[in-house]
DNA sequence: GGGGTGTGGTAGC
DNA sequence: ATCGCTACCACACCCC
């Protein structure tokens, strides 16, 4: 190690955490993006440090010019506190971030403190993995394929070459795709030989010159990185290796700091004013540096407007461009160099945009929170055998009562809790903050503005002026979702099913039926709904909850609509002994579409749940999107769809959904969730995990095949990484890949990666060759979302379940090559696993090693299933059961067969009702609950309503 | 009729 | 620059 490094890097302070972004020397940084370990100096010669840990970010930085920054807006402020969150005084749209934020435990694997003075050996043990320094022998500036080593923590020497090393390809990739595509140009034009014309245009002057450029430049640092790309150099990105600089030909000093400057001319440097690169190019030959040197060294560095030439017929657009970023007011934010600040092969790339995405939270909390659940029940069921089913008991209720408990506006209460200053009748929406991101969450104070969950930052600002963003808090998220779902599980409900993290559907018949002697049902509703309320409320720290009550889920999860925010809605059928109830109704529907059981009866029979019922938009039903709006038009409520004939439905949307939209127009709920026919045992069973899967559509830039196997074959990682959350066992036998494409076309796409300066935003007015009709509507592009696309899905069944990350990329490999995408054109990619079973190692032939089982403890006679029956092709209803061999089945065994659903209780297995449309088997006894339906009609009903289609 | 495949829609914040 | 995910269902069509 040559002297004196240490003593660089033990300057190094680290004055503060923070997320966010830094500024080093006037130029943007994204903290995601900084070398494993980066140094910086700021404009008042304070010295940071970074860290990263390539499998997780651990550490952050900030400077603290911009702490202090901060610190004045708050002190100079004088208006109320809850303004002072606001992003305006922060400025630049930074999110206001609480001391507590400063510090966050997550990252904090090594022990600072604030202000504490951060060594090198602190943090990695050792100096010596440091790259060589100034001025001395240097590792070579040229890389070829041989990138993407494997570097461990701390070996940030090769996490830095691999980064170069992907630049330089990257570099590479761009100059090739411009010059194909000016060729392109000049062929339509001249039709004539163009032969050399790329050398006549853009001549090699910097061939093999290794040149970095540091600083605010003007022209800015992409415009300058082009040309150098163009003219043959060798553009070196990131050179500063822990404090140094590897040895360079040239550097191009922009606004630079003027101790930096200091140092890199005494080690020797030729430091050159960018005017050098834009007098060689015209002079079309290296210029000799002496007369571009930068002198004097303590100078404020001017901004030149040097005479810019565009560099070919797009540079209308450059210039114009250019222009704009440079008008008054932005001038100190040069866009960094190219779309490369998205490393989507960066091992790191997929664990950090996890760790951001809400969506993607939602989503794997949601799965884990259903394992978890999975778990607990279990454990509670072992605990006591009895409840191993829970048979309906003798009961007072002639209905089940469902409620549907909800968090109001998760992300935004939560976000509030944490800012007990911010008055919760400010408007508060909960977001990544800058003006393209969506805003994830929003309290009903916004929404009174129009704002909605979704709705882009820019637009909720547009909408609600005095709107607060307040940033992401998972884990604040996390612990409210687990104290909320402790007293949803405290409640010792007959049936607890979680649909999100922050919302549950919970069968209360059981708690209603205990109290409901001398009390009514309403009573009683709304006396527990006050408790749950109270004390979610209570053990969230003031998280708001609304219910809706009923008898099953769909009219629960409607009464839940009425009763937001703030508040609980229920709605039961009145006796049938009522004069309220409208016989007729339910006379025509048995007419039209067949017979309904007695509890059903009740519920369409009922004017309360008609009148409730009738005036609601078909959007709000569940299952009712977009698109289902639109295939139903001209009808936008309930009471139109009542009036629509089955017959006619049916021709529009199918006989599923027919049938489901005609039941629900009447209340009725025939989904497959029943949860009044189903035990917690079997609910649990359903909730296993059929599918797994990842997709990133977002940052996605991939230049060559090499990009994308990296990043599928990080993808696969993940999605094997989350199968094995399922159980270390699981496998799926049918894996599939989704691509999206962009609508961009290629030459459009070569212009986004050579003009930083063009901005996705500019394309969309450039008349490009997007069809009008195809972009979304939505006025403004995310820089770095997958734009307007088309995906495409291929999927494969193997023989036998795999959790293979060999064989499950071979596949992906191969069906993403069936497509022959070009990478650039590749705009997001997921890989999916299905028809997940758990492999059974010791048995060695996967899913097979269940029939044996099957047939062990089946009675001699019956018919061997050469299959594992599952719940959805059918149950086992009818399949006697051996009991005595049975109960001598070893516990764990007998626990397995119960989750397959093939035991399900000693009595019945009650056909899910998502198996009414179909006509059950003849040989099958299906034993019914309590109220018996006329199969035979049903299915004669069903029948001649698919003839009636037919004939159609 | 069963299984594979592809397409499209919806929900959660 | 600002995180456009994930699981599931329904259906149409194909092949055997």
């Amino acid at each position: 190690m040559p002297d004196g490094n240490e003593k660089v890097l033990d300057q190094g302070i680290l004055t503060t955490i923070e997320t966010g972004y830094i500024e080093q020397d006037g130029d943007l940084k994204y903290q995601d993006e900084m070398a494993l370990c980066s140094y910086f100096e700021t404009g008042d010669g304070a010295q940071l440090w970074g860290i990263k840990d390539p499998s997780n970010l651990k550490l952050r930085y900030n400077s603290p010019l911009n702490q202090e920054k901060q610190l004045k807006a708050v002190e100079s402020y004088q208006g109320s506190e809850e303004d002072l969150q606001s992003s305006e005084v922060q400025g630049q749209g930074d999110l206001y971030q609480g001391p507590e934020k400063l510090l966050d435990k997550n990252w904090n694997l090594i022990q600072i403190e604030d202000k504490k003075e951060l060594f090198m050996s602190d943090v990695f043990g050792q100096v010596q993995t440091a790259v060589p320094l100034i001025p001395g022998e240097s590792e070579s500036h040229l890389y070829d394929n041989e990138i993407y080593k494997e570097f461990g923590f701390g070996d940030f020497n090769t996490y830095l070459k691999n980064k170069r090393a992907k630049l330089q390809i990257n570099d590479r990739e761009i100059v090739r795709a411009r010059l194909e595509y000016e060729r392109d140009i000049e062929n339509e034009e001249s039709n004539g030989d163009i032969e050399g014309a790329d050398e006549d245009k853009y001549p090699p002057i910097f061939k093999n010159k290794t040149i970095y450029l540091n600083g605010h430049t003007d022209p800015p640092p992409a415009a300058i990185h082009r040309m150098i790309i163009l003219h043959g150099g060798i553009f070196v990105v990131n050179p500063a290796a822990i404090g140094g600089i590897s040895k360079v030909d040239y550097i191009v000093c922009g606004q630079v700091a003027a101790g930096k400057k200091q140092k890199w001319t005494s080690a020797g440097y030729r430091l050159v004013k960018p005017e050098w690169v834009l007098e060689s190019i015209k002079a079309r030959k290296i210029l000799n540096w002496g007369q571009f040197r930068v002198v004097d060294i303590a100078d404020t560095v001017k901004t030149h407007r040097l005479n810019f030439q565009p560099l070919n017929d797009d540079g209308k657009t450059l210039t114009r461009d250019y222009n704009k970023k440079h008008s008054p007011g932005n001038a100190s934010k040069p866009v960094s160099v190219n779309k490369r600040k998205v490393l989507t092969t960066d091992p790191d790339f997929i664990a950090h945009y996890y760790s951001k995405s809400r969506l993607h939270h939602l989503s794997t909390w949601k799965a884990n929170l259903k394992r978890e659940f999975q778990q607990r029940v279990l454990e509670k069921t072992e605990l006591s055998q009895q409840a191993n089913s829970t048979p309906l008991p003798p009961s007072n209720m002639s209905h089940p009562i469902i409620l549907h408990i909800d968090l109001d506006c998760f992300f935004a209460s939560v976000g509030l809790l944490e800012r007990p200053h911010i008055s919760p009748l400010t408007a508060v929406g909960v977001s990544h903050g800058a003006k393209h991101s969506s805003v994830a969450s929003c309290n009903y104070v916004a929404r009174k503005f129009g704002v909605s969950n979704g709705m882009s930052v820019g637009r909720a600002r547009q909408l609600c002026p005095g709107i607060v963003l307040l940033p992401y808090d998972f884990n604040a998220y996390e612990k409210a979702s687990r104290a909320f779902y402790e007293v949803v599980l405290s409640l010792d409900a007959r049936l607890v099913y979680p649909v999100s993290v922050d919302e549950v559907l919970v069968d209360v018949t059981n708690i209603v039926d205990a109290a409901v002697k001398d009390e009514d049902i309403d009573t009683i509703c709304t006396r527990l709904g006050n408790a749950i309320r109270n004390q979610v409320k209570c053990v969230t720290g003031g998280c708001e909850v609304s219910i809706g009550g009923s008898v099953n889920i769909l009219l629960a999860k409607l009464c839940l609509r009425r009763a937001k925010p703030r508040g609980q809605f229920f709605l039961f059928p009145n006796d049938m002994s009522s004069k309220k109830l409208n016989f007729q109704d339910v006379i025509d529907i048995e007419v039209h579409a067949g017979p309904v059981n007695n509890e059903e009866r009740k519920i369409v029979a009922d004017e309360g749940i008609k009148q409730f019922l009738v005036p609601l938009e078909l959007k709000s039903l569940p299952g009712v999107g977009p698109s289902l709006v639109k295939s139903l038009a001209p009808l936008v409520n309930v009471n139109q769809l009542r009036q629509a004939s089955l017959r006619h439905l049916t021709q529009a949307l199918g006989v599923k959904r027919a049938l489901g939209l005609y039941w629900a127009a009447r209340g009725v709920d025939r989904s497959n969730l029943n949860l009044r026919e189903v035990s917690q045992r079997q609910l649990i069973h359903s909730m296993k995990q059929k599918a797994v899967s990842v997709e990133i559509s977002w940052g996605v830039r991939l230049y060559s095949d090499g990009d994308v196997r990296v990043f599928v074959e990080n993808l696969c990682k993940e999605v094997i990484g989350r199968l094995k959350l399922e159980g270390d066992n699981y496998g799926g036998r049918r894996i599939g890949i989704k691509l999206y494409k962009t609508l961009y076309s290629e030459k459009e796409l070569v212009r986004l990666a050579i003009g930083d300066d063009v901005g996705e935003e500019d394309l969309q007015d450039s008349g490009n060759e997007i069809d009008e009709g195809e972009t979304p509507n939505e006025g403004y592009r995310k820089p770095m979302g997958h734009g307007p696309c088309t995906y495409h899905v291929k999927a494969t069944t193997v023989p036998s379940a795999t959790n293979d990350l060999g064989e499950i990329f071979r596949i992906c490999w191969s069906n993403i090559s069936s497509f022959g995408f070009r990478p650039v054109q590749i705009r997001g990619i997921g890989v999916s696993i299905g028809l997940l079973q758990d492999m059974a190692p010791d048995q060695g032939y996967g899913d097979k090693a269940q029939p044996s089982l099957l047939q062990f403890f089946l009675k001699k006679g019956a018919t061997p299933k050469t299959k594992v029956p599952n719940s959805k092709s059918r149950p086992m209803a009818t399949q006697e059961v051996d009991w005595e061999v049975f109960e001598a089945l070893p516990a764990s065994l007998r626990t397995e067969l119960i989750e397959q659903d093939i035991v399900v209780n000693r009595k019945v297995n009650v056909q899910m009702s998502r198996e009414l449309v179909s006509t059950p088997r003849p040989n099958e006894k299906v034993v019914l609950a309590s109220d018996d339906i006329d199969w035979e009609a049903f299915s004669q009903l069903t029948s001649s309503i698919k003839r009636d289609i037919d004939r159609e």
